[in-house]
DNA sequence: TGCAAAATAGCACGACCGTACTATTTTTAT
DNA sequence: ATAAAAATAGTACGGTCGTGCTATTTTGCA
């Protein structure tokens, strides 16, 4: 049916308004610098954090200037989680899509979430930190969020089906089962590195992640991708 | 060493100001009335959401008269995490407390917590939110947040150390370890549920638990409570 | 080079926020 | 009952926010 497309919207990068004739508008350039600037401050204090003022001094631009590009609050924020699961897409996505099919393709897309959570411990996650902030609020924003995130969340659940179509799981493995306790080592060690601090908490969720593939995983199947 | 006390903080109930001589004035009765709205609130919008005009208003009083018993918005808010932690001491913990060491007291935990996050679904987790809108701030409202989370996850983790101690769990069982994971599926289940409103994620939690006790409990122990 | 269009700036408005200061009402204790 | 004390209300100030409106500058193309 549908090939191991990660998203089948067509927001990805190199398209802005006209269809690549001439090249990108000034305008269009400096539009895409501003959302990245926005991404880095989403991540720090969050999407409703996330104020035209701060964002146009960091820009070195008038409010009104960089208001302009968007037309309202909520588009900035819906242009930030577009350019931010654009980014997952390339650095989690993509890669661990080059990997076998089976469980060296799961480890290799929890290897790399990981190792974008890593670095987010600095900086923070807008899939999560949007959740709470939208989790009972309706709109776009919440929509565009809900949507990035159930795209990426399908994506690892499709991995884990083609894992046990391989015959890399057990018959009685619950795919929807694997993907969930995945998440669920990701959020705890997001919670507990960045907010509590503890110590451990990589190890604890790479130690995790072993004991599902123990506890599932066909024995052999999981040792060709270290 | 120390006895099982959940906190050994004097900040419950029944008192005040005054040492219990003369009875609870007004101001303290209403101002206990005012802490509750707030938590009301504040598992709705965080703890950054919450503000002292809508906070007055569903009082029915005057801003600057709800602003008077705490001084500042930090204190309120001080105030909200004190009475959310005791309200979980109430229902989480010392219900659990009741039933005999080891594991089934380890599932009395986590059933308690789980019935209560269960009603969180709609109205939403402080410990969690709070963790997202503090993680990269400093200041006294994050300290109360940390010392408050930390010591729950600690009073989990001690009961699992008892499990252990027991012989409920096997000795390769590392209590850190169980702990976490446990703590990862409550977040996942908060995540998928409260925000994504994926059918099925309690389950899913349920199920989690019993596969943590099924690889780390001794066979027999686990099956003593329901 | 010049002109239309796009991009940016300047400015102001209304809304909401925390909070300080003062006045008024209500409670408490004698 | 009355006076002190506590609780609550009223008002105003300074700040930040999103955003609409109008200049001004910069860009891109004929």
């Amino acid at each position: 049916m549908s090939l191991p497309v990660f998203s089948e919207d067509s927001n990805s990068l190199a398209e802005a308004e006209r269809p690549s004739g001439r090249a990108m508008l000034k305008g269009q350039q400096t539009k895409q610098a501003i959302v990245q600037a926005a991404v880095s401050m989403s991540t720090q204090v969050g999407l409703e954090g996330l104020s035209i003022g701060h964002l146009a001094e960091r820009m070195h631009m008038s409010k009104s200037g960089v208001f302009a590009h968007f037309g309202s609050r909520e588009e900035l924020q819906i242009s930030v989680i577009r350019e931010y699961f654009a980014s997952f897409e390339q650095e989690v996505f993509y890669p661990a899509m080059k990997t076998p099919q089976g469980l060296p393709r799961v480890r290799a897309l929890f290897d790399n979430w990981m190792k974008r959570v890593a670095v987010e411990l600095q900086s923070g996650c807008i899939f999560i930190s949007g959740a709470v902030e939208f989790d009972d609020r309706s709109g776009p924003v919440r929509d565009a969020l809900v949507h990035s995130v159930q795209t990426w969340l399908q994506a690892l659940y499709r991995a884990v089906v083609l894992a046990k179509q391989c015959g890399h799981l057990t018959p009685d493995a619950d795919e929807q089962q694997v993907a969930f306790e995945i998440h669920a080592l990701i959020l705890a060690l997001h919670y507990e590195a960045r907010f509590l601090k503890n110590p451990g908490s990589l190890a604890r969720a790479n130690r995790g992640f072993d004991d599902i593939l123990a506890r599932y995983g066909v024995s052999g199947a999981a040792q060709i991708s270290s």
